[in-house]
DNA sequence: CGGTTTGGTAAAGTGACTTGACGATACATG
DNA sequence: CATGTATCGTCAAGTCACTTTACCAAACCG
């Protein structure tokens, strides 16, 4: 985030004596999208990845960086390629991922998943997954099946 | 945000020859997410409001500033009381609110929106409607019924 | 070929954060 | 009442994920 974990409103109180508006649709949003976000890290910081910052989840953003180069992965993060090249200097510091030269390209280059970084994508996926199986248990599993319907379709039209 | 308008990851790509596995349910509450606080921001800049700056959102978060104390505020934000007095400056410096001395306790302060920041807080809710109401329009009204009282219930949850 | 665009990077600066320290007020206990 | 402790806001210094500016090298385009 961008300053990755912190962020945005969504509605507001409301003004002096007047009661609260309900929440809105940004604040239902992001409720959930910080939980999941939470505990994709913890998860992290449990499995030997102590040193996967929350920033860092940026570069891992569906569909993921590998094989993909830093100027297209800027790109599609919208971040500038200075800012995304610090963090791939990080991650590959850190031992998740690798530049390699493009034998196609000379002026470019291609990001390698180590083995650690597929290992962490793979603690990643457990995570999410496992939100997903809570949150289907509370809300029944075709609810659940409901609600992830209904924002694919969001997402189509986004 | 944040940093800003930036944000996490939620699935990630495939290695090598695989195929990329679905969008999992974090990237689908990130996509619309960001989608309508980018629409809150442009609206913002177009109604006067060009100095609101992405980082000032945290601020306004449901259910708002209005009446908070500071340290309670920086709490509820999860961000250091340091941190939220800095951009509480930076709003009072921007006329968006006040820090007025606590009656009832000598060492605490009240946040007060001005009639400036209200009216900030009016173009936000506007903006959210307006999202709200493209969305219903995509969906059905029905289904974005449904698709909010699932995130409602969800919400109740975590 | 020569001119322009594209890919990565180096350098310097910015701003939203952090931790640490502090004085002032409130509160709890003897 | 006195005295220790917790809490409120703030100052100061440092960190780090960014930005803008500037480059060089390779690719592309006539």
């Amino acid at each position: 985030m961008p300053r990755s974990n912190k962020s945005s409103a969504f509605t507001t109180s409301g003004d002096d004596g007047k009661p609260f508006g309900p929440p809105l649709i940004g604040a239902l949003l992001r409720m959930p999208w910080d939980a999941v976000q939470q505990h994709m890290l913890t998860r992290l910081h449990g499995s030997g990845f102590a040193d996967f910052d929350a920033a860092y989840l940026t570069v891992f953003q569906y569909p993921g960086p590998q094989g993909a180069r830093p100027s297209e992965l800027a790109a599609r993060l919208r971040v500038s390629k200075q800012a995304l090249n610090y963090l791939l200097g990080e991650l590959e510091r850190l031992g998740y991922l690798e530049r390699r030269a493009d034998p196609d390209d000379l002026r470019s280059k291609r990001i390698a998943l180590t083995p650690r970084g597929s290992a962490a994508v793979g603690v990643i996926r457990e995570a999410v997954g496992e939100v997903e199986t809570a949150w289907a248990r509370q809300l029944g599993p075709g609810r659940f099946d409901d609600l992830r319907n209904l924002l694919i379709e969001l997402n189509g039209v986004t």
